[in-house]
DNA sequence: TTTAATTCGGATAAATTTGTCCGAATTAAA
DNA sequence: TTTAATTCGGACAAATTTATCCGAATTAAA
């Protein structure tokens, strides 16, 4: 569904906001050891992150990343998807015509407008803040 | 969602389907002409679709593909995509976690598992017929 | 001011997916 | 029986994604 630097970005911006919910940065090391990625390459992907402005990112010692505790809320998995995997899962032909539409429709258009319509609505009305808060409370996990 | 090779490959079995239903058989060439596909690479997705017994196919002069007509109702979407990318669509964290089940769920665990069901269904619930039908009508196409 | 902890960014490498080439095997038809 | 049209299968190549390495830049603290 996802590529894996979107699967790292996800669960990384999740642990970073449990963190700034708890007035703690969390330093890539840290990250990396919490979510079970490898280091050089979520490295590059929380610089996509920073550059989107979904994340801030903080140099020097005790230096790391974060997030601005008030935006958490108003930040959902939408967007953080599309700053790693863009916006192919939502536009785009399901297989894979470049001109396809409710006009000029492939066989399989209207099954899976349906289908991805659903998901683009989960994405855009899932918050940060609710997926930081059910790993804070020990109902669900970023590793295993 | 798909690979390329499993967009080619749905595409080319709708066209094999709709040839099928007309008592016509249909070539590798044929194929990639109709669906807009590179030949060489098709072939390979062509010859795994008939390993996995979605597809006849037939050497020789005249030879080329086919799909049995009555089994062009009771083939499902799911099973092509099934053949060609397996099941990590249905099965598998959405965010990578190896494991990720209702009693150790990811953050987004409940939330995909909803997305997928309706996928899952929406493929399982797709049958090839009506996809064939769709094109042999002039309703849909296979490339543009 | 020096040191050390950190992110940044460019180069490179490994793995996977996508794609090509070409000879071998099969088989219908001349 | 020969020819030619086809699929099959293995080797290879290109592109993309995933991953690593390492020096540069930044900056807090000793």
């Amino acid at each position: 569904m996802f590529s894996k630097a979107c699967e790292y970005g996800i669960r990384a911006v999740i642990y970073i906001a449990q963190k700034s919910l708890n007035e703690e940065r969390a330093s890539l090391k840290d990250i990396t050891a919490e979510i079970d990625s490898p280091e050089a390459f979520t490295a590059k992907v929380l610089q996509q992150l920073a550059k989107a402005k979904i994340i801030n990112s903080i140099k020097g010692p005790n230096g790391g990343f974060e997030i601005d505790k008030d935006e958490i809320d108003s930040i959902k998995l939408s967007e953080i998807v599309n700053a790693l995997d863009g916006d192919s899962i939502y536009k785009g032909c399901g297989l894979g015509l470049k001109v396809c539409n409710a006009n000029e429709p492939c066989p399989v258009h209207d099954k899976f407008t349906a289908i991805r319509s659903e998901l683009r609505k989960m994405l855009e009305n899932t918050s940060l803040f609710e997926l930081a808060t059910s790993l804070e409370t020990g109902l669900t996990y970023l590793k295993r």
